[in-house]
DNA sequence: TATCCTCGAGTTCC
DNA sequence: CTCGAGGATA
């Protein structure tokens, strides 16, 4: 850092020297923060040398250098990019790895679309080009916007970046008004080789692999980096549309050349699985020599009124699948496993790996799931790798699942060493000593120490703070785990009362490096904001088993405040207990039936579960239980949570020191349907359940997976069984898919 | 009862 | 990203 002497003392000499040490020391620190994505000072320090450099400047405006770095456009390690809501979202595609695969997805949508084995059915099948996608938005013929897939429902604006790369036009001729037009960016093997030449010689770190080198290309916050990077584009896929390109998947994609799009040459139509598997091999063979990375080649259904059919599954088209070249594989040693424990008290296994790169990467640790994974077997007892076991001291082969989570593959029996012993998975937790028990048909084992647990207690915490749950602003997994050391959070209460508990400006945390008034003051600050908080971020920050983001949302949905929500799994705290009773009863009259060689007698067992429970924990349970998505599972976690002595007392600390905010029904205009229950059941034929749930939320109506006296509405499609059956006993409205839809459109 | 699908939980490296 | 498991449905 420079000497911070007064300005008006330099001499015009000094005030020289300094100017060029200055612009020498931004330059790098420029390049180092845009080539190589790994900053080499920091912001603070950063920003202080540039505000030296500018003012020097102010006072000797002679000596400006031709160079400056204040002259230097956009070069500031600024805020970065914009965010985009792509208005279709950029899904990712399923996998297939082998043959199998293939037929198997071919055989699945002629199911869904009740075609016969021998129907015309043909597919286009192309390169899976290994860079990362992005989205390009044409209107009236003019680029407006480039947009990364990012989590697939909003992605980063990129567009000036965009307008660098050659393939890319920027106007186009006799397109749709709109036009949204997807497709790779990537990088080819010889500019990447020419590019990582040209870094060396310069003194800068290579890139790992071209796809890494596209990535840190088109995330340049300086648009004239990127135009100096020789990005690439091939168009695949469209989004958002005012006109329909074709009536096909190939027709689009020739449409899409004609446009000005390159497209990749290797696209082929084919009439089933056999040609798609024949492409595929071909494209395996010219992998080498085609000068660009894939990874697996695509296929599609290629009439586009069969995709629109075949629709989608939550994340992925259900007409595409991705068929995956073998991972890229490396052997090394297992050197140690240890176990990790959760928030939930699963004992996870890790291996401890000797460094080894695998797919451009270094590699040191892997996953081992669980003990079965580590003994050969999968959760059903099946055996993977052969039936061997993974020992301590092993040549293990490593792989990137997905390209990202590092897994073993194999074993190489012929180098255990003499002597290695089964790996003995512990029965107790290594954090806590308390016993660690594996459940029947669970696949994990779990530290049975609950709140007394410290790692539990930290992930707990973690998770918290983590952001979909309370995300507070400066208060991370890092800084929850060293005030959980410190001693000064063991509980989420405890973070509310932290300022009020060593008084404000906290001596004890701005002693410490890296935390000043500034940081402390603005930490009370962000915890307080979060003092106010929706009911839903509530839920899912308790941390309960099953319950994950959707179902916190459901119930905060269902039941809209936290004392309705408390009120109705205490009241249901005996059913849960009947229930749970009935499980075991289940599995002991299992067993016996199997002894005995006769079919298990299930029902009678869960018929007599109820008996003798009163009225009001029955109908509470219904209702926690008839919440679609929530069953009882989920419900029972909620209950037993709730009933332990010490993890309640925590929660109503908890509460006690928040202010929650109910969850409003989204403000709705009144409609036919507001505030009703609604149930959809049998076979909807002119939207998706999902389309049709979504609908009538969006209307106002709860929507619920069972009949029960509080149902308002059961729209039954054909093939409605049971619930058409008890809505008529219980006397509730049934209307049918098209009165349903006459009576939403009469809003 | 079997099958499909979605959600939850856990994981690595940059 | 993947796996296991819960939930909904045929």
């Amino acid at each position: 850092m420079s000497k911070s002497g007064a300005v008006n003392a330099l001499s015009e000499e000094e005030a020289r020297a300094e100017l060029a040490r200055l612009a020498e020391l931004l330059t790098q620190a420029n390049a180092a923060y845009h080539r190589d994505d790994a900053p080499e000072i920091s912001d603070a320090d950063y920003d202080a040398a540039k505000a030296r450099n500018a003012e020097i400047e102010a006072r000797f405006p002679a000596l400006k250098r031709a160079d400056s770095p204040s002259d230097v456009v956009g070069a500031a390690p600024a805020d970065g990019f914009s965010k985009v809501t792509h208005v279709v979202r950029m899904l990712s595609l399923g996998n297939a790895f082998d043959p199998d695969d293939i037929t198997e997805f071919d055989a699945r949508i002629r199911k869904y679309l009740g075609f016969g084995p021998s129907a015309p059915l043909a597919y286009t099948a192309e390169p899976k080009i290994d860079g990362l996608s992005l989205s390009l938005r044409y209107e009236k013929g003019s680029l407006v916007q480039a947009a990364t897939r990012g989590d697939g429902s909003v992605g980063e604006n990129v567009t000036a970046n965009a307008r660098t790369i050659t393939d890319i036009p920027t106007t186009l001729t006799d397109a749709p008004d709109v036009l949204e037009v997807r497709g790779e960016v990537y990088m080819s093997h010889a500019d990447f080789d020419a590019l990582n030449a040209r870094q060396l010689e310069k003194g800068g770190k290579p890139f790992a692999n071209p796809r890494n080198a596209a990535a840190g290309s088109l995330r340049q916050l300086d648009s004239e980096i990127t135009r100096a990077r020789p990005l690439r584009f091939f168009a695949y896929a469209w989004g958002d549309i005012s006109a329909p390109l074709a009536d096909s998947q190939s027709g689009a994609i020739n449409k899409l050349a004609r446009l000005g799009f390159q497209t990749n040459p290797l696209t082929e139509l084919c009439d089933g699985p056999q040609q798609m598997l024949k492409h595929y091999a071909k494209i395996e063979q010219q992998r080498a020599s085609l000068g660009y990375d894939i990874d697996g080649v695509v296929y599609k259904v290629d009439d586009l009124g069969l995709q629109q059919r075949l629709g989608f599954r939550s994340t992925t088209p259900r007409w595409a699948i991705a068929h995956k070249f073998p991972a890229e594989l490396a052997w090394t040693t297992l050197e140690g496993i240890d176990i990790q424990v959760g928030r939930t008290g699963a004992l996870s296994p890790v291996a401890r790996l000797h460094p080894v790169t695998v797919g451009g990467v270094v590699v040191s640790n892997a996953t081992l799931h669980n003990e079965d994974y580590i003994a050969g077997r999968d959760s059903k007892g099946a055996q993977i790798r052969d039936g061997k076991d993974i020992r301590v001291g092993d040549w293990v082969q490593v792989y990137r699942a997905g390209d990202v989570i590092p897994k073993i593959a194999d074993v190489d029996m012929s180098k255990r060493p003499v002597g290695a012993q089964p790996y003995e998975f512990p029965l107790t937790c290594p954090d806590c000593g308390s016993d660690a028990i594996r459940e029947e048909g669970d696949a994990v084992r779990r530290c049975t120490g609950g709140l007394i647990c410290p790692a539990q207690a930290v992930e707990k915490l973690k998770y918290f703070v983590s952001r979909a749950a309370f995300d507070i602003e400066g208060l991370g997994a890092k800084q929850v785990e060293q005030f959980y050391l410190d001693g000064w959070i063991a509980e989420p209460a405890d973070i509310f009362a932290l300022q009020t508990r060593y008084g404000r400006g906290m001596q004890q945390l701005k002693n410490r490096e890296g935390w000043g008034d500034k940081s402390a003051d603005n930490l009370f600050a962000a915890i307080e904001e979060k003092r106010n908080i929706p009911l839903k971020r509530l839920i899912f920050s308790l941390g309960i088993r099953h319950v994950g983001e959707v179902a916190a949302a459901d119930l905060a949905r269902h039941f809209g405040t936290w004392p309705a929500l408390a009120d109705a799994i205490d009241t249901a705290r005996s059913a849960a207990a009947c229930h749970l009773q009935a499980d075991a009863a289940e599995a002991r009259e299992r067993e016996t039936a199997q002894r005995e060689g006769r079919r298990a007698r299930i029902k009678p067992v869960r018929d007599a579960q109820w008996v003798g429970l009163d009225q009001a924990a029955k109908s509470a349970w219904d209702d926690l239980t008839g919440i679609d998505g929530i069953g009882a599972a989920v419900a029972a976690a909620l209950v037993t949570t709730f009933a332990q002595e010490a993890e309640r007392a925590s929660i109503d600390r908890l509460v006690d020191a928040l202010n929650i905010e109910p969850d409003a029904a989204p403000a709705q205009a009144a409609s036919p349907v507001s505030g009703k229950t609604v149930v959809f059941t049998g076979t909807l034929e002119k939207m998706t359940r999902a389309e049709a749930k979504a609908r009538a939320e969006a209307l106002g109506a709860k929507v619920s997976g069972s009949v029960s006296a509080k149902t308002d509405l059961l729209v039954a499609g054909p093939g409605a069984g049971s619930k058409a059956k008890k809505a008529a006993d219980l006397g509730v409205e049934t209307i049918d898919e098209d009165g349903w839809l006459a009576l939403i459109e009469s809003a």
